[in-house]
DNA sequence: TGAGACATGTAATCGGTTACATGATTCC
DNA sequence: GGAATCATGTAACCGATTACATGTCTCA
């Protein structure tokens, strides 16, 4: 039961108090203050969600009382929350991802620290990649078959989206080869398994 | 009056519709075999903003009863949908734009053929081209701040949005290179005004 | 003592999604 | 004659935005 899934908004949230309990303020700073998600940190937008994943069970509110005369509600992630989440980030990216709701792969992928291993993330960035790769394609193809000579915006307009995604593929390369480098010094000789 | 602003999702509609009038399944057909723009074609979103857009009287409907028993709506601007239209297109860039509706810059671009000139193209790519690079600024100092050793998924994630700006700035230039090429073979020797 | 940040919420509104519903036309 | 496509819509739901409301704490 309560399989029904979040909204990208949702799982940020998620994300954020599986890093550390939070309080709705909090998570208003974090997207005031960082570039980290161009979410909306309006209290509107906040409150109602934590308690909506409150009432699903999937967070937890404690009572902070410690200091102040107005009590903070620290919200924790509870095990089902948990399991939500990284049920989350181990979904394979699809083409409708990237097209939709195309911050959350990169999303996920800032949020997985500690919660994938080294492994996983590069399988991850693997799938991504193909996704990727595979939508480049498909809109080159698009773009041979544009042949009227009257659409320099069009094509204008369809390089750019082919640019886009050639610089995701970069920044592919770039993040394995950076997760590996950093796997060298630090791993363990056991593979996991 | 009617002064209140639409969604890029109305916007795009105003723009499909003034490059030739349009029924609803028109759209819907631009939407889902295209890759213009990642909107959803679903009836139930198309429709209401259809009929909203008539009822605020930026959109006129035709019934063309010519062929079909069931007769297909053909919609067509009104002076104050077109009005409304390039409105938006001489908006200037901003970094909110940039951040919390990603697409639409490209998308008024792409939707300014035939609509604006080629001198105002020109200055709508500098203007993004300001804002683009103003931005990468801002993330590249918000990566200089970042200095505890723990961060490279951060690191990693904040390089996605500094790589992806920097390819919106290469397609920007080969955009002015291309309008300013395709300008000089068929150029008026009269500059407007 | 007053301004501004800290902190938490509610209410109204509205656009978009999903699902449902209907019927005509075309083509095999 | 049946399937697929053409074509147009409605209804329920729900998340997000905006605006409003309230009160505390800190520091100049």
């Amino acid at each position: 039961m309560t399989k029904q899934r979040l909204t990208t908004f949702e799982y940020a949230l998620l994300g954020l108090i599986s890093i550390s309990p939070m309080t709705g303020y909090d998570i208003h700073k974090v997207f005031a203050t960082t570039p980290f998600a161009h979410f909306s940190s309006s209290p509107g937008s906040i409150y109602p969600a934590l308690q909506r994943l409150s009432s699903r069970g999937l967070l937890k509110a404690v009572l902070d009382k410690s200091t102040e005369a107005r009590p903070r509600r620290v919200f924790t992630l509870t095990s089902q929350g948990k399991e939500a989440f990284e049920a989350w980030l181990r979904q394979p990216v699809t083409r409708d991802e990237l097209i939709h709701r195309s911050g959350a792969p990169i999303l996920r992928f800032a949020l997985a620290k500690d919660r994938l291993s080294r492994v996983e993330m590069l399988a991850y960035l693997e799938t991504y990649r193909r996704v990727v790769a595979a939508y480049i394609a498909e809109l080159s193809d698009y773009a041979d078959q544009l042949d009227t000579p009257d659409t320099l915006h069009n094509l204008l307009a369809l390089n750019h989206g082919i640019g886009r995604y050639r610089s995701e593929l970069e920044w592919v390369s770039a993040a394995v080869t950076a997760i590996k480098r950093a796997g060298r010094g630090s791993r363990k000789q056991r593979e996991p398994r």
